[in-house]
DNA sequence: CCAACACAATGAGCCACAACATACC
DNA sequence: TCGGTATGTTGTGGCTCATTGTGTT
């Protein structure tokens, strides 16, 4: 499973693509990945050589090998004696990177056992980069606009090559907007956040000033990142911006579809028809790692570029995201490696059966406290909803003032009244 | 292993009407 | 420019139903 490559059938894959879910030989993975702006923005990393199936998170520098998170956990467990192995972070990368590229960011990637064997991975260092020309996330490091000073990580106390580090998590960098885009997070940065989290238009990371505003602000109810937002709605934030001054947000987004059900829009905190809402709602989004809510949910690019030990170290939740990342972390008791530094399609490790049921309880109690709070509604009108309080019924549809009525909220007890 | 089925979870739509927004005189 | 009137739009909550996801047989 994932040996062989899923787009060609052919050669061996050796990267693993999460947008795409597919395991993919090098020369594939340009191919596939050099379609379109879209498709560049995939995030791609190793796939790990024991089991063939998931993104590599690590490299165990003893054994050579590019390992999962589950495979790292079970050859590494602290029971083991390869604990101590030394290994190194893997960081995923976007954009159609040539051979040379790759190696410059994996040190090691020449020394994959099926590297440069085939015909077909042999073709990368002939093909092209359209995208350097258009400012792609394959700039040079040097480039990078927020680079820690070592520019280090630290898996297990290993300093890992910094040119391994340079294109974490690049996948949502985009590449459509070379003028403002910001290459690669740091794996080991201090403000390392996920890349797709980053606002354009911000000058950095802002420090929410009011946390309720964020409490309902989830990456998978709000998928729309920046990029994604300009792009689909072909305005930049700014205008967007204004039209929310002056309660367009109707001709964004729909009045429609912004009422009950749909939950973005309140959740965004404009309800008030506040500007502010917006822009505060996404600076979280900006400034912050995603949200355990992200991870935990999305189906989309929830790319885990950070190895679990970074996500717990530096993907900051407390007091920043508020409830939905922080707050459900500690409420749940899960831990924030738990909810974001293992991905969801991992099986628990199997080192700790008791560490599994923890998980299982932690995520059951995350899912129904996310359950909860989705579901909670500001309502912009009091008067109306005074009156829908108190509005007869039938089937939960308000009727003619007169008619029959099956439920009155009045009188607790279900009424009927032909 | 796969299809069929049951069940749970989720979201959209419906309803009446006061409140609100806009256009016109 | 302001006030009054007419017309159109919006939002409110409980319920039903369709859709989707998950687990079991």
């Amino acid at each position: 499973m994932g040996y062989i490559c899923d787009f060609c059938g052919d050669q061996r894959s050796m990267v693993y693509c999460r947008s795409d879910a597919a395991c993919l030989c090098l020369s594939c993975d340009r191919n596939v990945h050099s379609a379109n702006a879209l498709s560049r923005r995939h995030s791609r990393t190793l796939l790990c050589e024991r089991c063939n199936s998931q993104p590599a998170l690590v490299r165990c520098t003893e054994e050579r090998v590019s390992l999962c998170q589950n495979c790292d956990w079970m050859g590494h467990g602290t029971s083991t004696s390869a604990s101590a192995h030394k290994r190194q972070t893997l960081n995923c990368y976007s954009g159609c990177p040539s051979a040379s590229e790759l190696s410059s960011i994996w040190s090691f990637v020449l020394d994959l056992p099926a590297a440069g064997e085939s015909a077909c991975e042999q073709e990368m260092g002939l093909m092209s980069i359209a995208e350097n020309s258009t400012g792609s996330a394959w700039s040079p490091p040097e480039s990078n606009t927020k680079q820690n000073a070592s520019g280090t990580v630290e898996v297990n106390g290993v300093r890992s090559d910094d040119k391994s580090s340079v294109l974490v998590g690049s996948s949502s960098v985009p590449e459509l907007n070379p003028a403002t885009h910001v290459v690669g997070q740091q794996a080991g940065s201090e403000n390392a956040t996920l890349p797709k989290l980053f606002c354009h238009g911000t000058k950095g990371p802002v420090i929410p000033e009011d946390d309720d505003l964020y409490d309902d602000f989830d990456m998978d109810e709000m998928d729309l990142n920046l990029e994604n937002y300009e792009e689909l709605f072909g305005v930049s934030l700014n205008h967007s911006e204004e039209l929310f001054k002056n309660g367009g947000i109707d001709s964004l987004f729909g009045a429609k579809n912004m009422s009950k059900g749909n939950s973005n829009y309140q959740d965004l905190g404009a309800a008030e028809g506040s500007s502010v809402g917006l822009v505060n709602a996404l600076q979280p989004a900006c400034s912050n790692a995603a949200s355990a809510d992200s991870v935990m949910s999305t189906k989309t690019d929830p790319i885990i570029c950070f190895p679990a030990k970074q996500a717990q170290s530096n993907l900051s939740f407390s007091g920043v995201t508020g409830e939905s990342s922080a707050g459900d972390c500690q409420d749940c008791g899960a831990s924030s490696m738990l909810l974001m530094g293992e991905p969801p399609w991992c099986p628990p490790a199997p080192e700790s059966s008791m560490q599994s049921a923890n998980r299982s309880n932690a995520v059951m109690r995350y899912k129904e406290k996310k359950k909860a709070r989705k579901f909670d509604k500001r309502v912009r009108y009091a008067s109306r909803k005074a009156r829908a309080d108190v509005r007869k019924r039938v089937k939960g549809r308000f009727i003619k003032a007169g008619e029959a009525y099956d439920y009155d909220p009045l009188n607790q007890a279900r009424t009927r009244s032909y």
